[in-house]
DNA sequence: CTTGAAACCTAACGACCGTTAAGTAGGTAT
DNA sequence: ATACCTACTTAACGGTCGTTAGGTTTCAAG
């Protein structure tokens, strides 16, 4: 249930506010563009107040990344163990995952535009450790719902990759656009589940059955 | 038929080997953190040259997105125009896009990181335009399975969405990992499009219905 | 009243960035 | 011979970056 090595929360004022004006930039503008004089100057203080409580711009990313990334893993595994059921499962991880991102947008902008941008020595490997432990937790419901024949056509890992591709590809796109509450919706949740389970083709069934997903 | 405005392809070698260091480079470390030092360095050849056959760093990108954009849309309108029915298109947009993208990762690297990515100024506007004109052929696509009741379960944006996420996501995670020729084949282009039309759950079918796509 | 740690400040450091001014070698047209 | 164009060169420019050395305020503990 250890996410990574936990982090402390933020616990002085200042410090808090700093790391809301670095979400708020890195989300903005990416890692590498946001400076640490713009997130200093965002926050009113000067560039060694910050060196005083990160040792560097990546330590206060990463520090970000875990901050807001533990909030959003502990919902998830909480809503897995209160639901039984392989599509009950992945329709609350979905409608989870949208109520999450629109109550603070920045978050997805941020989480998903760092995984899915350009390679930055230093983050990426972490960004790719804290997206896995999400991976796994659809990965293992997706292996229930094989063993429990709810569902069929693959490997764990490729269906989960599908899921994820479909969930995180749409909170990524619309959290970018303009009131992402409006359009990360419990309906738009449930049917891109639906699309998942039972498709859109309206022809009769086809058997679907991915290849084997090939690691490393 | 046009994609954007026409623009000259390189004539001279030096301006090729030039962009071909430019795609090598952009796609490993994103537009911001390539360059033009390295990117002239790779070459061979000084920096003036460089601004001797682009005007800037970002026309430089711009040219060269769009050489290997117009290459590929190409490719796709005739993929498109050859093949009929609706799941025959997908299944042939899958497979092309598959193909092209396993002939030379470092495309899909380029395109997918600099569009999924942090928002940069001057580019991102252009990734979006140059985006949507794959888009909506695929929009066009099944806005016909629409009409001729192939599918069903929401509007063509809204399916054209999911689609795109599946296909784009699979190809910028995939190209990103060793050997994505062995990995971006054509079964799992097929079995990607089963999932999108049939889904993977095996209980009884479930009507789906996506909530209209909001613009704006 | 002194000590010392926590929380800040001013002012700079060196490194790298994209870009360009100014000049030159070599070929071609007049 | 001269003028001109293409394809380059050397050598800098001003700017921003992340980071830090070193000094100051605040305030609670001894």
């Amino acid at each position: 249930m250890t996410t990574l090595e936990t982090v402390r929360p933020p616990t002085n004022d200042t410090e808090e506010r700093l790391l809301d004006a670095a979400l708020t930039l890195f989300a903005e503008k990416g890692y590498e563009a946001a400076s640490v004089r713009e997130i200093i100057e965002a926050t009113g203080v000067t560039r060694p107040v910050l060196y005083y409580y990160c040792s560097s711009k990546e330590d206060l990313f990463k520090r970000l990344v875990h901050w807001k990334h533990d909030e959003a893993y502990r919902e998830l595994t909480k809503t897995v163990t209160d639901t039984k059921g392989c599509a009950n499962r992945l329709r609350a991880i979905m409608r989870g995952s949208f109520a999450f991102c629109a109550t603070d947008p920045r978050v997805p902008r941020l989480m998903f535009q760092t995984h899915f941008g350009p390679t930055i020595p230093g983050i990426a490997e972490f960004m790719t450790e804290v997206a896995k432990l999400r991976f796994l937790i659809v990965q293992q419901v997706i292996q229930d719902g094989l063993d429990g024949k709810e569902m069929s056509g693959g490997d764990a890992a490729s269906l989960s990759l599908i899921f994820c591709c479909i969930m995180d590809q749409h909170i990524n796109v619309l959290a970018r656009l303009p009131k992402p509450k409006k359009r990360l919706t419990i309906e738009l949740a449930d049917s891109l589940v639906d699309v998942f389970l039972y498709g859109v083709g309206s022809g009769k069934r086809a058997p679907v059955s991915l290849p084997p997903f090939a690691a490393g």
